[in-house]
DNA sequence: AAAGTTAGCAACCGCACTGAC
DNA sequence: GGTCAGTGCGGTTGCTAACTT
């Protein structure tokens, strides 16, 4: 098929001219915009002809001067995509090679939709025609309920440039997540924070709470995420429960290792019966801590994936699940038997981390610029080790009354002022929307306070990198504290520590509510997968 | 063979962003 | 700091060829 030039000599069509031209406008040298009409649709040999000449004169650039000067009744915009895209010499006609498509797939694995970058790579194509072709090759794939990705892409290391580019990239927001952009009121920087948060700290998965982790749909976590990973082709054509089935060492458990799949999953049990247990069964079950290597308590698994909804089999499952995102670092983490990172993957990737600080100000791109105030403060106050806190809130955090005192503490953490000064008392009340489908307080906090109620009256050691953390190192129930916890390091001063933990969940909770206000704006319309987008935005950011 | 449908491609549009002035 | 040109990208439209009924 062709809609050359050459083909559409004659051709006129009928949008062809947004308005009738004057019969010397051509000549007439107006501006863009003015009473000049610019012609629309398909390109005529003579206009190449016109156009090609010009630039082989005059050189590209200033296409509105092409416009202007050359008689065309085209814009500068379009004159540069002609140019561009169908008249440049170096230009490769006709069907991509195999070669071209393994590159383009590799690339886009890589890169995501940069199609501009994409083809740098391939001399003679354009950007258009591998985005015209990806999403052709999408269309098909899918139909076929093909993964995009073959196995093979999948499994590719990647060389240390590239991680060093998805480095860089990582903080320009657009490039690891490219394909779950928006897709159902999920917004992919999230996830890229979220995937952070593990590399920052030793990845225990137990820092997300369910809750937030359900609202997001499955297919994309499952997509975005999971099936970003090294062997994430081979799972896309598994029906989610199977996944679970067939993948045997899937998440990470606290200590980096692989936590083998639960028994339970493999049965047909609802996705609503697994989702129910991820609800009920937060990190604070005690029955993580009792959990033997083969039995783990939901709740340390990687809540959202398993929870996986049978529907997904959709189109638009397999839609989604060809997410280069992660995968451009998770093709780094290991081989394709592990589809998480291992823990010295893990461990490498934090030691080529920048500085905390490079952290904050690179690695979240949509951090409000709160999170760095809240590292910087913290750095700070944890290097003035003569500094005597401000807090005076003394607490015997190995009290065995701790359960009390998490309740307590829980409870008034709504009111605690931060050193900067931010109530969080306001969080829920005032930043977060409120709908039907939202994130409201009281379905925050019960799940987490009827899971602290279980808190174990023994506290059993967890084991935590190479070092076993007790109890009285591990008392604090919240995510955000044990999420900090894992931050900064075993507490070697709980009363500072304490407070100063107390302040980032605030401001933490204050930066969600910010967040939380500026997309209840934009995304009120977008609710309708239980929480909204901010509150993942915000728990995946602490 | 004709009509209807689908797939693939070229082109456009709108928006965001960057860099030069 | 504002303006403009250029660029990149996602989404969409419109057309044609191929396919199906």
């Amino acid at each position: 098929m062709s809609m050359t030039s050459e083909s559409d000599e004659m051709m006129m069509p009928k949008n062809d001219i947004d308005s009738p031209p004057a019969a010397d406008d051509a000549n007439s040298g107006g501006s863009v915009g003015g009473n000049n009409p610019l012609k629309k649709g398909p390109w005529t040999s003579a206009e190449d002809a016109i156009l090609s000449d010009y630039v082989t004169k005059h050189g590209e650039g200033n296409w509105n001067a092409v416009q202007k000067h050359s008689g065309l009744d085209r814009c500068g915009k379009s004159c540069r995509l002609r140019w561009a895209n169908h008249l440049r010499p170096d230009l490769k006609k006709g069907a991509f090679s195999p070669e071209e498509e393994q590159l383009i797939i590799e690339l886009h694995a890589k890169m995501g939709n940069k199609w501009a970058r994409m083809a740098a790579e391939l001399p003679g194509r354009t950007d258009n025609e591998i985005k015209n072709y990806w999403n052709t090759r999408i269309k098909r794939r899918q139909r076929a309920g093909l993964p995009i990705y073959p196995p093979d892409i999948c499994s590719q290391p990647l060389n240390e440039n590239q991680q060093t580019d998805d480095m860089t990239t990582f903080s320009s927001g657009d490039v690891l997540y490219p394909d779950f952009m928006p897709v159902n009121n999920f917004k992919a920087p999230d996830f890229k924070i979220f995937g952070l948060t593990h590399q920052f700290y030793q990845p225990t998965l137990h820092d997300i709470p369910a809750t937030s982790l359900l609202d997001i749909p499955t297919s994309n976590l499952l997509a975005q995420n999971l099936h970003s990973y090294p062997n994430k082709t081979l799972l896309s054509n598994m029906h989610p429960v199977k996944r679970l089935r067939g993948s045997e060492s899937f998440f990470p458990g606290p200590n980096g290792n692989a936590i083998p799949n639960r028994n339970q999953y493999s049965n047909d049990s609802s996705s609503a019966q697994i989702a129910q247990s991820f609800i009920c069964s937060s990190p604070y079950d005690h029955n993580y801590h009792n959990s033997t290597s083969n039995q783990v308590s939901s709740s340390s698994l990687f809540p959202a994936v398993l929870i996986g909804n049978p529907s997904s089999s959709e189109p638009g499952w397999a839609m989604k699940l060809e997410l280069p995102s992660l995968q451009t670092q998770a093709g780094s983490w290991g081989p394709p038997s592990s589809p998480l990172p291992s823990l010295e993957s893990v461990d490498t990737f934090i030691q080529n981390l920048p500085t905390e600080h490079n952290l904050s100000c690179n690695l979240l791109p949509q951090n409000s610029g709160l999170l760095d105030a809240v590292l910087y403060e913290s750095q700070t106050i944890k290097n003035s080790k003569e500094t005597s806190y401000a807090s005076n809130m003394v607490v015997d955090i190995t009290d065995t009354a701790s359960q009390d005192l998490h309740e307590t503490e829980w409870e008034a953490y709504g009111r605690t002022i931060s050193h900067l000064g931010h109530s969080s008392s306001s969080v829920f009340s005032e930043g977060t929307p409120v709908s039907a489908n939202s994130f409201d307080e009281s379905e925050f906090l019960e799940p987490i306070q009827g899971c602290n109620v279980k808190e174990p009256t023994t506290l059993h050691p967890i084991q935590y990198d190479d070092k076993v953390e007790t109890a009285d190192e591990m008392v604090f129930t919240r995510p955000d504290l044990w999420l900090v916890s894992d931050c900064f390091g075993p507490m070697k001063d709980p009363i500072r520590d304490q407070s100063l933990l107390k302040d980032i969940g605030t401001l933490l909770c204050d930066d969600l509510g910010r967040d939380c206000k500026k997309m209840d704006t934009s995304t009120s319309s977008s609710q309708s997968h239980g929480h909204d987008s901010c509150t993942w935005n915000a728990m995946s950011t602490v």
